[in-house]
Formats: C-alpha cells, sequence, structure tokens
DNA sequence: CAAACGATTGGCACCCAATGCCAAATGACA
DNA sequence: TGTCATTTGGCATTGGGTGCCAATCGTTTG
C-alpha cells in the first residue's frame, strides 16, 4: 500500500470514528483517546492528522475551501463579481451533494458554543477569498462590506436549508437571497 | 463595603489585570494563574468570575448586548427596521465612546484563531437580536438574511475602522454602508 | 448586639486537550 | 537487500476547566 494512500485512509478512518462517536455521545463526551482507539491509532498520532479535537468536526472544510478559492481564480476574463456568484453557486451545488454528512454535522455542532464559533470562524474563510477577489475592481472596503453582506446571507440560506432538514429546494432559497443583493446592479 | 460593590470591583480588578498581561506578552503566553495571582484572587474565584480564558478579552460584551437588546425592545410603536437602524446606531456610538479599550482589544486579539471566532460568535448574538426583531415585519428567512448582510456589513465597517487606529470618522464609513442594503427600502 | 443564615472564597484533587521528545517500525528506493 | 526518510507510538509535561468541601465574610433576624 503506498503511502499517499494510507495516509488518506487512516485520516478518514479518524474523521469517522469521530463522527460515530460524536453523534451518539455529544463533542464534550467523547475523548480524543476514545476516537484514536475506535480509529485504531495512538493518540499521539490522532493528533498528528486534526491538530485540534474541533478540526474533526469540519474534516472537509479545507478541501472545499481550495475548491471555492481555485474556482474564484478561473476564467479570469470574466468581471469579479460573475466568478463571486459562479463560486457561491458551486458551493450551493456542493451542498446539496453531500447533504446527509451536512446534517449530522449540524447535529453535532448543535448549540456548542464553540464549535458554532468555529463554524463562523470558516465562513469568514469564504467572506475573506470573496473580498479579495471582488476588491479587483472596486475598493477594498466596498468589496470587504459586500463580501460580507453575501456571507450573511448565505449562513441566513444554508441554516434554513439545514432546518428544513435539506428537503427544501436550496436554489429557490438562493434566488431570494440574490433578491436581497443583486450582485449584477452593484456600483 | 457592601456585597454587590465588591463583586464589581474585584471583576474589574481581575479584567484589567488580564488586559495588562495580555498585551504584554500575548494571550497565549499568559497563564490563568499569573492572572489571578496579579488580581489579587484564587484561581477558583477567578474561573468564578470569568468561565473561561476568553471571556477575559470581552468583558463588556455582556452589558453592551443587553443595551443593544433594550434599544431593539424599546419605542414599540416605530417600524422594526427603523428600531434596527437605532440600535446600530447606538453601537456605532457605544464603540466611538470607548474606542480606547477596542483598540486594545483589537491588538490581543490579532490573527489568533480562537480569539476572532470568538469575537464571530459575539457578533452573531447581535444578528440574531437584529433577525428577531426584524422578524415582526417580514417572513423570517428574509429577516434572517436581512440581519446576516447587516451583521456582516457592520462587520467590515468596524474592522475598516479599527485598521485606520479608530482615526476615520466612523459615522461616514456607516453611511457608505447604507448605500449598499438600504433599509428603509427594503420590501 | 449576637446568633444564625446565605453568599463568597480558597485550596485540593482530578480530567482532559495539546505539545515536545525520542525510539521503534514501516514504506520507498538504490 | 540494505539504507534512508517518513510515520508511528509511548512518555512526560503544561495548562485550562470542574467538582467538592471547609473557612470566611456580609447580611438578616431576634
Amino acid at each position: 500500500m503506498t503511502r499517499a494512500t494510507k495516509r488518506q485512509a487512516t485520516r478518514e478512518r479518524i474523521a469517522q470514528a469521530a463522527s460515530t462517536l460524536f453523534l451518539k455521545r455529544g463533542f464534550d463526551a467523547v475523548t480524543m483517546d476514545e476516537i484514536a482507539e475506535l480509529a485504531g491509532v495512538s493518540r499521539r498520532t490522532l493528533f498528528r492528522y486534526f491538530p485540534t479535537k474541533v478540526e474533526l468536526v469540519f474534516p472537509e472544510h479545507e478541501r472545499r475551501l481550495g475548491l471555492f478559492q481555485s474556482v474564484l481564480a478561473d476564467a479570469q476574463e470574466l468581471p469579479a463579481r460573475l466568478r463571486v456568484q459562479r463560486a457561491l453557486l458551486g458551493l450551493v451545488q456542493d451542498c446539496q451533494d453531500s447533504s446527509e454528512h451536512l446534517l449530522s454535522q449540524a447535529q453535532i455542532i448543535g448549540e456548542h458554543p464553540v464549535l458554532v464559533a468555529a463554524e463562523l470562524s470558516r465562513d469568514a474563510q469564504w467572506e475573506a477569498a470573496m473580498a479579495q477577489t471582488l476588491a479587483a475592481e472596486m475598493p477594498t472596503l466596498r468589496a470587504q462590506m459586500l463580501a460580507g453582506a453575501l456571507g450573511g446571507l448565505m449562513r441566513a440560506v444554508i441554516r434554513a436549508w439545514v432546518a428544513s432538514d435539506c428537503s427544501l429546494p436550496l436554489s429557490e432559497l438562493a434566488e431570494q437571497a440574490q433578491a436581497l443583493i443583486d450582485l449584477e446592479s452593484q456600483p
């Protein structure tokens, strides 16, 4: 078994073990030792794959953010606001494709303050990426404000969608959001 | 010395001690024991006043949030969106009045992921309060989206203001923000 | 004023997340 | 197959956070 493959498999085994235990008993009631044991690795190795316990709740984040950023960077010939719109649509698609995983994640996060905060700071990374892109064709402050507003919209949309058990059509919600801030008509 | 007075004094002494140490050596390099010693209380008592180390960075938050909520609840005869506008203006005023404290707080937070996340989750409480108020005169989802967008705007404005060492006129920035989402003209 | 009461405090032991260090094991490659 | 770099495990340590109990200090009542 090649090195990279094994690493990948171990990572997924750990994430799976963590998710299982978190869902069964809640974030706080699970110790790192238990996760390590269920995943079949030592506690020390577990910390090499996931530097903090919180990271175990968002195993897909880094990959997803990378995707988002690459969509923003693609097709440089298009205007920035259009690239942002595309990236957001891609994100929506990604959410729909993995709605199952999203729901269990939401259940784990629940009202837990630390996890809610962690999710918000991950959302902020998306906003930062959008702001950077938008800054190419408008003043920085305006780009940051717009990105912040878009991020706030996204959060509300996703939250509503998750609250409906992912049953409502996400695209419809996204349309309502677009009515509030029309990217096309921004000065 | 009456009980409540003493409690108040102790709380402020602790907050002051923490702020001093954080500014001098950074959040991570300060232990709870050191803060307790400088404040002249036992470690155990320190944890009774501030349940987590992070709370020590936002000692004013609870009071400020309460103020914000009471402004939202006042003057029920006015339309909700106007009350939200008032509350936001009050917040801006509050920030200008305590800009000094805000700057040192920003210096402590810096790029520290945990503190950034903690600040975001506090912002989210403001958004929730606004959303609840706005929900009185529009559908819940729309209220949440609008509140999220307003929160994103506020954050960008405050961030820009702090980045300028609180020298730019905050009211001017707020006006720019209003141009993006005009509360009056929302359907 | 004194005694009884309730809130505040301090000290202790304990749990657990997180980190540094070093030695053993394991896959890659000549 | 033998060497080399990566990965892994075990160990010790630091520091945040909590439960428990006894001592202390306002407060209240007779």
